[in-house]
DNA sequence: CTCCCAAGTGAACGATCACTTTCTTTCATG
DNA sequence: CATGAAAGAAAGTGATCGTTCACTTGGGAG
């Protein structure tokens, strides 16, 4: 058979590409050494000379991912646009983005949560971290502008917009993805508003200090 | 060895027990059928008695783990109570019962969403079905005894509802379960409760009866 | 042109998987 | 007590997995 040589750093990235695609074909589960050098066009000992082992690859893919996700999430605010469009607008992009892509970086954050390797499951944490704390960023500026309610506890708002997201997801997947996955994006993204202005009635005149308003006792623990 | 014969619905029972107890604590990944035999206690050949296959354990997982979540989840609601407080009652008790068993259900959700079995996959989505449905059915006698929004989705607000403990299941799943799940709790739900009563000022979304003892604001986060 | 080394081949290895087969033990039933 | 069906043990099937290894190929530098 006819050899074919590629640079190094061109063929990692056309390995981590296959594997990206298999996984958000066929899921993690799906993404066999064999299987995955057979898509690229190589042999199996050729994708050992670009990595030095399965978890390596995976690790590759989750940053790979990351990357990828954190593209669509951390799109700049307009001047004179406010704190909720930002965040609407870059709902209905990340939809997109996910319908496009399979929600290949939910399914690899879904399938990282139990993973063998403490790697992968770090790095898998690290992206669900960067997410949240991207989100949490243009809450944070929602309250400073005063469009958003100042009582409002930006990580777990943030927390809040990931379980929107990944909630469709999943019920996306199990569906087959037959219905847009935005199916019940505008109803979702209304109750989530609600919840982060809630102005009281008040205006936003916040307490000097850095301290939040309880707003009502939560009397709910573990 | 010494051979112990039990009855046939037994030793399933069983076998289906310790299938959970594995994924639980590992993923489904982990769920060997040789594993399995070693940690009931009996041979390979002796699952087979009882199962015709691997799958067909799994289906029967899943049902078990079903079952187990609407239990829960379909707490009914106590006469005096208000819809919120049944809601809230509820999370509260869905939180630490997902605690208490590492969140098989959730772990089993999230596999099965990139399943190869259809039988599998369509029993998750069974499952999710019916949860959301519980849930929703709450939602909406809530709305028709006037405590909440009338203008509000059920089906949304239900996967809102479900978005949010899967998001948490996720965060604490990655931090190896070290803080406790209701980490957020109390955030979320006062999110989600914004975005379901919304009353435009009209009613007392929040009646007097059964409040709880105001406690100290948590202002605990990670 | 020659050398050299990274890139690639293809066959193998050991481990593990789901599942099967054969034989033995148990135990309720007459 | 005899007996047969259910339950289990032990060993084994073939397939597939990740990984390794001895070897070949190709292209760029001196």
């Amino acid at each position: 058979m006819t050899t074919v040589h590629l640079g190094s750093g061109v063929r990692r990235a056309q390995i981590v590409q296959t594997a990206r695609k298999i996984v958000a074909d066929h899921g993690m589960a799906s993404l066999t050494i064999n299987g995955l050098a057979a898509e690229v066009g190589v042999s199996e000992g050729a994708i050992y000379r670009h990595f030095k082992s399965k978890d390596d690859i995976i690790l590759a893919l989750v940053s790979e991912v990351e990357s990828g996700l954190l593209r669509v999430i951390s799109d700049s605010a307009r001047p004179e646009e406010s704190s909720l469009d930002h965040l609407r607008r870059l709902l209905k992009r990340h939809f997109s983005s996910l319908e496009r892509r399979n929600a290949v970086s939910f399914v690899v954050i879904a399938e990282a949560m139990c993973f063998a390797d403490d790697r992968v499951k770090q790095a898998a944490r690290r992206m669900v971290g960067r997410y949240l704390e991207t989100i949490a960023a243009i809450l944070k500026e929602g309250v400073a502008k005063g469009e958003l309610n100042p009582g409002v506890d930006a990580k777990a708002a943030a927390l809040m917009f990931f379980g929107m997201v990944q909630a469709s997801v999943t019920l996306w997947s199990f569906s087959n993805r037959a219905h847009p996955l935005s199916q019940h994006g505008a109803a979702l993204w209304g109750m989530l508003k609600e919840g982060i202005i809630h102005q009281d009635g008040a205006r936003p005149a916040r307490p000097a200090g850095g301290r939040k308003t309880p707003r009502k006792p939560p009397g709910q623990d573990a």
